[in-house]
DNA sequence: TTGAAAGCGATACCAG
DNA sequence: CTGGTATCGCTTTCAA
């Protein structure tokens, strides 16, 4: 940045404080302010000095400087959780809080990362710049594993997929969206439909989730699936609805519950009787489809705690070899309410 | 962590590739290197030792060590987007998925970290450890002066507040959400209502938006304003239901689409006509408000684009004494459907 | 009990 | 055009 000459040999007098700052005013060396800072064990400083030290660091307003230090260290506590902040997606913002809660308790630096528009590659780069020890990857990036060599050479010490978990070398905490899908389409069979829609979101970043949705649906033997691409606006239903009646269905999972009253709506107003005429069901129990009438029908998701998520994380970090491979944390259920 | 008896000066040998080991296979030194992988204007470097190098890097999938670069720089390019993940809030994914876009686009790091549950001392200096360049405070934690000078000591060259921007030494963006509340209960009052209720979420993290909110109702002479406490539950809404007939009102602003939703619910379910008996009123202009029957009148809320508040920011950080204290970002306009 | 000093990785001066 | 080297802030071993 040639903006203003230098005239000096280091960058702008740094007003931040350092660990050497805090030293000078208490009269004692760097090192003694880090074990004081610290509390090391291995070390004992006299009551009188901590006294002086704490207080000179209180003064200058002295905040550790955590690049420094996880340079020093040769390692971080970050665990990385790249999110893009879609709407209606499965993880609800509930589950994310109590993830980061945990992982704090646990001494991990908590750090969501925005990645929506990257590419895997460019994620993985970007990612690997922080070093973080481990990684939560949600979904919203797709990893081969390149992309996930390239955090474990950075020091990742755990890369953790959410889903099939198809990513080599990557830790797979199996939350099995084909299941959703599946569940779904079933129960709609089950109600004696056999055509039956799968809403596809056309919203950027929800692929990862809808994809496997659609995918377990048509798994399901006896059900002829039809996807049905829809974007969050009631235009987008409009349209849908008012071409429903060519499309000959008598069925239709909507993604999550978020979109299913979007649809129902319009095809309440396009004069199409639910579930007579139409059976439709949505996924995630969201607190909006037991407000609707007709009540909606929906696939519950079991999810993990953030307690457990993060243990497993910490255990992962700790003994990357220990952790088996897989996990099964996600368990759907349907549930039947009145809109199938 | 006294875990390994660690033979080595230095701590495990280190897998990760640094610019040294590319300097090595590449043979050259790190000082070419950087200039190479920084396509450094200074220096001319001949086209095939930057093949070398750029060869070199590849194998090895050398990341830079953002760590390592920003303590030599003196400073980073992260801006620090601390938020809760809490549901219902007013500010959209979208938005925050907007601003993200465009700080990366102007070369900034975004982070977002988590930061529920903490006191505005903890929460700060946590920042603070990050040295991040700005901080862009969406209101989960009330930041105080001291609070502020704690981070720009730690080098934060901006520190932004969404809100009636109160705090001494920041930069605020005013999103005054009291006029949210104060259209609100001037509309109501256009529709003839006098005694009005005002929900108050008792979801953590909210508290910051629902004041001003209340407040802002508050502020409007002639309407009668009675708080109104209300979980995000059916349960919740049910019981405030139920007790309607003897709280005496005759329009209520329910903070946001989504708790006016879950309140009309439930006062319709115990037999009260919307709106005649009751007028109801949400904000945030969410599609669920389109979708119910009545249709929901709403307060909308006129957000900046990311783009214009990552410029803001983008210029407080290049200017901090060219930015005007406060900037007015935020316009609301009470919508009329049919809930009232 | 405290201090001096090495070194983590990347960058930018200054010599050659 | 390229190489050696000092430096950022912090931790930790070794000596005193």
């Amino acid at each position: 940045m040639p903006q203003t000459p230098n005239t000096q040999t280091t960058n702008a007098p740094s007003p931040v404080p350092t660990s050497a700052d805090v030293a000078r005013l208490a009269g004692v060396s760097r090192a003694t302010v880090s074990y004081v800072l610290n509390n090391a064990e291995a070390v004992r400083i006299s009551e009188p000095t901590r006294r002086k030290v704490r207080d000179a660091a209180e003064e200058l307003g002295y905040v550790p400087h955590a690049a420094a230090r996880s340079l020093r260290a040769g390692h971080t506590r970050i665990v990385l959780l790249p999110t893009s902040n879609v709407l209606a997606g499965p993880l609800h913002g509930a589950f994310l809080n109590e993830l980061q809660w945990a992982l704090r308790r646990l001494d991990y630096t908590v750090v969501q990362y925005g990645s929506l528009g990257l590419t895997g590659d460019e994620a993985a780069r970007a990612w690997a710049e922080l070093r973080p020890v481990a990684v939560i990857s949600l979904g919203d990036i797709v990893l081969c594993a390149r992309n996930v060599a390239t955090l474990k050479r950075a020091g990742a010490r755990a890369v953790i997929t959410l889903g099939p978990g198809r990513v080599p070398g990557a830790h797979a905490l199996v939350m099995d969206q084909a299941a959703v899908g599946a569940k779904a389409a079933a129960h709609l069979v089950e109600r004696g439909r056999r055509r039956i829609g799968v809403v596809v979101p056309q919203e950027e970043g929800l692929g990862f989730f809808s994809e496997p949705r659609l995918a377990g649906a048509r798994s399901v033997a006896s059900a002829e699936v039809e996807p049905l691409p829809l974007a969050h606006t009631e235009e987008s239903a409009a349209a849908l609805a008012a071409r429903w009646p060519s499309l000959g269905l008598d069925g239709v999972f909507a993604y999550n519950d978020e979109y299913a009253m979007l649809l129902m709506r319009a095809l309440q107003d396009a004069g199409l009787r639910v579930p007579e005429d139409v059976a439709v069901i949505g996924a995630d129990d969201l607190l909006i489809g037991r407000l609707l009438r007709p009540r909606l029908s929906t696939v519950q998701i079991e999810m993990p705690t953030g307690d457990h998520l993060a243990a497993l994380v910490d255990r992962a970090v700790r003994e990357p070899s220990h952790f088996t491979e897989r996990h099964d944390l996600m368990t759907a259920v349907a549930v039947r309410r009145e809109s199938t």
